[in-house]
DNA sequence: TAAAGTACGCACCTTTTGGTACCTGTGGAG
DNA sequence: CTCCACAGGTACCAAAAGGTGCGTACTTTA
């Protein structure tokens, strides 16, 4: 029975009321690894750092190859990943304007991983869309009429 | 100059304006793994789909691992996963209800990229907050008085 | 007899998210 | 002279996310 709590990393046993979390454990809600999860589980964070991955891009580059995204988000998301050491903004101070964006090594080897999670995506398309039709059907089978 | 232009992989060309993508591209907005990595760019996909890797866990196993999690999102987000085929739901059909969540075989392929990207945020806190410090003292720094 | 655990579903309401439109100021193309 | 591209910033507003509390139906424990 006590082989149902086995997890991955031991959680905090916060003895304190801080569970300031000497041992990392993203599981910890006042882990510091929690905050930095959050911001990786994002939408336009996959798909930015994977596509900064051959070398620097501009702004228009980006909103070019990653279709759906907003100005505003796209903005939005290079300043958090800039402030978290993840991406380098590069202002060339030319005339008209022309700024790279790049990663940093942080981020290089945070890419890499991310990158696995987009070809996971684009590699089971036809196995999750057979689930999800197996389980459309389970549902109707199991209505009551 | 061609060159800030390749990427991970080919962009759409959508001749038509459908863009169904034969060749899966998560850039892509109307490819199916679009949605399918929208689904995994979850904070709570993040933390239930690796907390499942060393077997079958129950609802509240999962409630008491998982700091912050409210019972709303944990049976949401274990729907979303049940319906797309990561996870699957044992119910015992015992009084009082006894209910099991593991993962399938398509669902350990993915929580094993998963976990890596939690060992990262947990391996790599003192580096994103040197780099936020960092961040703070130079935009204090080019602030205008 | 009462309370607590099990696994939820539902409704309400607040917070957060993100889209859209509009603004800057300059240089080059037509 | 006009329009566009560049790289954003700002404000407003609709939509979505998500927390809280309550109800279900049954059993075990105190």
């Amino acid at each position: 029975m006590a082989d149902k709590f086995v997890i991955d990393r031991i959680p905090p046993k916060s003895g304190n009321g801080k569970a300031q979390c000497l041992e990392p454990n993203v599981y910890a809600e006042a882990c510091p690894s929690r905050a930095i999860l959050e911001l990786i589980a994002d939408k336009w964070t996959l798909l930015i750092l994977p596509a900064l991955r051959r070398g620097p891009k501009r702004n228009g580059d980006l909103m070019r190859q990653i279709g759906g995204v907003s100005q505003k988000m796209l903005t939005q998301t290079l300043r958090e990943l800039e402030r978290n050491g993840l991406v380098a903004r590069l202002d060339h101070q030319e005339i008209p304007p022309r700024v790279e964006y790049e990663l940093t090594v942080l981020g290089r080897s945070l890419a890499d991983a991310v990158r696995k999670l987009d070809t996971w995506a684009e590699n089971h398309i036809p196995q999750v869309q057979t689930a999800r039709a197996a389980f459309e059907k389970r549902k109707r089978g199991s209505r009551v009429r």
